[in-house]
RNA sequence: GGUCUCAUCGUCUAACGGUUAGGACACCAGGUUCUCAUCCUGGCAAUCCGGGUUCGAUUCCCGGUGAGAUCACCA
């Protein structure tokens, strides 16, 4: 039988790590089997729907490279892929239900059923729906929410991740199938739409886990044998003390694309959120994850969103690129001081920064001082532990033998890293007061890469340029 | 409150009854001719508690405790 997953978000909003992990997982298995990953929209709930949140969810996902096979986008052999295009199927199940005397219509209105709620509530006890259960049921004409007429029992059940599950019949209830709107509920229309779909995985986060027993209670009602289900823990507020969710916080994936993160890193690391390979590996590259991966290896607990650990392997991806490639990756994040650069001028500068760079949006920052002069900034040499001992006088008859000896300069590195090193003789100055002296004058940033290589990338008309600025600012 | 699930350094995690409880991130210290970063070296730091079972429990069982999820005409 062919491995067909499925990923089944509600257009509601944006994807966050949460959401993206569980749709990697559900990637990684399908991949793995060479099977077929399919995206669904459950788009069921018109109160809550977001306009554009449908293309906002497909491009997330394809920005992390979780291409889909069949989707709302992409046409397959058991679409649509839209639930609200699915109604008919819906109907007909229902129908089916209703025939075998397992499903009935709710004869009450909300109203009443919040006095049972609240009765159960105070008498301490769960509410369940059953035992308010009609004596006599009527027809459904569809103003009114059709329930499942529900058959409690205990069930037993193996989960791919958190093993053999089991619960008592008080869990069960007659669950709504079709609301009063004439849409069906998550808890139905899923159920159809996995069977219908051949969907052979139902992975999906925790919070589904409590009405599971239930499902089950509608599959056999309907005669349908269930997917296998592979329960993924939640993935937690950096509190640790909340499932993540958008409400506190959690940033749409498509932001961190928007800030330079890498697609690949971003992936590594949310796999790494609740899953190992068992060894001492902690990068994986994609096709890696599809080798290695397995279901039963995923962590039951939840685990907290540490986004200092992200900063890291997304440094650590950017830092293995290929220069050329960084190069065209980077390209639309350099600062408007940039824009009429050239080519190799950038070229040399990325060289430098790519081992500080942890995101594409800092390029600006880490690069300014080469597009443009920076005003003189007098603190940099006055915060200076070293330099501020140092009279303004000894501080200018400093830079003007440095000047002279640049002045002599062809500004290749060799050349530059030798008279450094002449410099540091002839001024008898360690490198701690003339290094930094150099590089205050020439960048004005309180951070620079090393000091020949910036140098020579400045190269000679601006480094002295810039130097002299310094001297005349110091009377 | 009922039901379900979970529990190893601050964080992500490894250890299918026997290890000085390992790695990574973060943090701290030192080194790499200034700074920032990288890189290297070193350091700090954990089995929730109590009972069992066993020659021996992080690991198995029971009970606490703690945390999370769920109990919608939301998914």
């Amino acid at each position: 039988m062919t491995v067909r997953t499925r990923f089944a978000p509600s257009p509601t909003g944006f994807l966050h790590v949460g959401g993206i992990r569980t749709a990697l997982f559900a990637f990684l298995v399908a991949r793995q089997a060479g099977g077929k990953f399919i995206l669904r929209l459950e788009d069921t709930d018109k109160k809550r729907e977001v306009a554009g949140s449908d293309e906002h969810l497909m491009k997330s996902l394809k920005a992390l490279s979780l291409q889909y096979d069949e989707g709302p986008d992409i046409d397959g052999p058991y679409g649509p892929y839209r639930q609200s295009e699915r109604l008919e199927s819906y109907k007909k199940w229902a129908q089916k239900l209703i025939d075998a005397g397992r499903a009935y219509a709710d004869p009450y209105s909300p109203e009443q059923l919040e006095e049972y709620r609240k009765a159960a509530q105070a008498a301490k006890k769960p509410f369940l729906y059953r035992n308010h259960r009609p004596e006599s049921t009527r027809l459904w004409d569809g103003s009114q929410p059709l329930r499942l007429m529900s058959d409690p029992k205990a069930y037993q059940w193996h989960d791919e991740v958190m093993g053999d599950l089991s619960t008592g019949p008080e869990v069960i209830d007659d669950i709504i199938l079709i609301k009063s709107d004439g849409y069906p509920t998550y808890n139905f229309a899923h159920i159809i739409d996995d069977a219908e779909m051949q969907i052979t995985h139902i992975i999906r986060g925790q919070e589904f886990l409590a009405s599971t027993p239930n499902y089950l209670n509608i599959y056999e009602a309907l005669g349908l044998t269930p997917p296998k289900f592979a329960t993924m823990p939640h993935i937690m507020n950096e509190q640790g003390n909340k499932k993540l969710g958008k409400r506190d916080g959690a940033k749409d994936v498509l932001d961190y694309i928007r800030d330079g993160y890498l697609p690949e890193a971003l992936v590594n690391f949310i796999a790494s959120m609740g899953w190992n390979d068992g060894t001492e590996q902690e990068i994986f590259a994609m096709d890696e994850l599809i080798q290695k991966f397995s279901l039963d290896r995923v962590q039951r607990s939840g685990a907290r969103f540490d986004e200092r650990r992200l900063l890291w392997m997304n440094g650590y991806f950017v830092r293995e690129l290929p220069l050329d490639e960084l190069f065209e990756r980077v390209k639309d994040y350099w600062g408007e001081e940039a824009k009429d650069a050239d080519k190799s001028y950038k070229e040399q500068i990325l060289g430098l920064v790519q081992e500080r760079l942890k995101y594409f949006a800092e390029l600006p920052i880490l690069t300014k001082f080469f597009f443009v002069d920076l005003p003189v900034n007098p603190e940099l040499i006055s915060g200076n532990k070293q330099l501020n001992k140092l009279a303004g006088s000894e501080i200018k008859s400093l830079l003007e033998t440095i000047k002279a000896s640049l002045e002599q300069s062809d500004f290749s590195l060799q050349d530059l890293t030798d008279r450094l090193n002449k410099l540091l003789e002839e001024t008898g100055q360690k490198p701690t007061i003339l290094f930094s002296l150099i590089r205050i004058a020439t960048t004005q940033a309180p951070s620079s890469p090393g000091l020949a290589e910036t140098l020579a990338v400045l190269g000679k008309q601006q480094g002295l340029r810039r130097l002299h600025v310094q001297i005349d600012s110091i009377q």
